[in-house]
RNA sequence: GGAGGGUUGGCCGAGCGGCUCAAGGCACCGCCUUGCUAAGGCGGAAUCGGUUCAUCCGAACGCGGGUUCGAAUCCCGCACCCUCCA
């Protein structure tokens, strides 16, 4: 939920960040006019109980006739105060449905527009040239006897996937790189449940526009999270911190793929299971941006580790997830596609999830705020699209970043396996 | 699936119809005492909302209803946690 009390303050900047990503600005004056509403339901409903209040301490003290009179009074009184309170809990209804229907404000600097609409801000590394023809990782993956797709199809539908053999390790290798380096970096690693309370999933903003991304148990009223984001935020859930925290978080993510019919069908670039190491922050506020461009370093040296030429990109207002407020994303060359594709993700959310999570710390005056929320991806199996196809030779077989061997046993080439 | 027990402030924990505007302790913040450490004394704040320049008012004892002039306390639902049984 955004702040409601910088809402009234400066309406217009939460107007403009509605246009900014092309969404209905009218809701901001509907918000306004339900609080209004709200603060008079409050202050009558408010006097009448001060007025009970007192009354109720009369009677007990009251004797006889007297007595009779006043209880008769209070009778009034208590069903003017019950009609108060329905009246404030109606107004307060209001309020907070509309209120958790707006989206964060986004950051005055992220670029305006849709998915179409980021801005560039650099470039590492320059695609290689192939004096040969090359495969694709799926090619790749069948040829080394670490992708298996139609048994995964076979076994749980499309968009599912069997690593296999030297497929398995390379992504263990690929996720312990990355827990690695988020440990050496003060991050304290976790293991997360993959699935959810409602009000968790609710809380991280997982099931407005994008609900149909989710996967839901309706049996048992779980959702499975599509990001270990969602259990990290839920940790501290109802907590007051004395401190900033890091987490790492491993764990399977879950996804519909709702609406992508026909896009990556090939291979492991969409699928609707994978495994991701995620850095999860809480921050104070006014340390959010610096700690947004922290975890964006990290991503990079994960990034230059694995040796793949990537592009780092300033997402459009139009295309930040619900609870985001600025979002940037590394995405790496692809030769097959001759395209960058998305690796990494990391969204700073300011106090949005903490307030809908009710996370606070408490600042040196002892008074409880609202944190800040970041995350961004250190490694995810898509990954290994990215290392099969830029360490390719030509012979089908893959070289290994130097920085992956020692979780590879220190193998330096994955070789295609004979048949 | 069945049977019990529980849910009170940052934490522990008392309270079971109006001396609770939630005791007491821990932790926290001041001040004082003791040469340092450890400890002790006195005081304070504490959660949410409304309002104000400071104030004041209201709410809050898992959540939602009900009984009552008045509910942490009584009644009814629900959720969650724990233990035991299958």
């Amino acid at each position: 939920m955004i702040d409601l009390k910088a809402v009234r303050e400066n309406p217009e900047a939460v107007r403009a960040s509605q246009r900014a990503r092309g969404e209905d600005e009218s809701v901001v004056d509907a918000l306004l006019s339900a609080d209004e509403r709200r603060r008079a339901a409050i202050s009558r409903a408010d006097a009448l109980r001060g007025e009970q209040k007192l009354f109720g301490k009369q009677v007990g003290r009251a004797k006889g006739e007297e007595r009779e009179a006043l209880l008769a009074k209070g009778k009034e009184l208590a069903a003017e105060v019950k009609a108060a309170e329905a009246e404030q809990h109606a107004a307060e209804a209001e309020l907070t449905e509309l209120h958790r229907a707006i989206p964060n404000v986004v950051h005055p600097d992220a670029p305006e527009g849709g998915e179409d609409d980021y801005v560039v801000l650099k470039h590492v590394g320059e695609p290689r040239e192939f004096d040969f023809e090359p495969l694709d990782h799926l090619d790749l993956g069948v040829k080394l006897g670490a992708i298996d797709m139609e048994r995964g199809a076979k076994v749980s539908g499309s968009r599912f996937y069997f690593l296999t053999g030297i497929g398995a390790q390379l992504e263990l290798a690929l996720l312990n790189m990355a827990a690695s380096l988020a440990t050496e970096n003060g991050f304290t690693l976790m293991i997360t449940p993959t699935l959810v309370r409602p009000e968790i999933m609710a809380g991280t903003g997982f099931l407005g526009q994008h609900a149909s991304e989710v996967y839901r148990l309706r049996d048992d009223d779980l959702y499975l999270v599509g990001t270990s984001e969602v259990p990290l935020a839920g940790y501290h859930a109802d907590e007051i911190l004395d401190g900033e925290r890091r987490y790492a978080g491993w764990s399977s993510c879950y996804r519909r793929e709702a609406g992508s019919y026909g896009k990556d069908t090939r291979g492991i670039i969409r699928v609707h299971q994978f495994n991701k190491v995620e850095m999860f922050s809480y921050v104070r506020p006014e340390d959010a941006e610096a700690e947004h461009a922290r975890l964006l370093g990290w991503e990079e040296e994960m990034l230059g580790r694995v040796e793949v030429p990537y592009r780092v990109i300033d997402t459009a207002a139009g295309d930040l997830g619900t609870s985001a407020a600025r979002k940037f994303d590394c995405e790496a060359w692809v030769p097959s596609q001759r395209a960058y594709r998305e690796l990494t993700s990391t969204s700073n959310c300011t106090t949005f999830q903490a307030r809908r999570l009710n996370i606070r710390y408490r600042d040196e005056n002892g008074k409880p705020q609202t944190v800040a929320t970041l995350n961004g991806t250190l490694a995810t199996t898509r990954w290994i699209v990215a290392i099969l196809e830029n360490h390719q030779m030509g012979d089908g077989s893959v070289r290994v970043p130097a920085a992956l061997r020692p979780y590879l046993g220190g193998r330096e080439v994955l070789e295609p396996i004979s048949r």
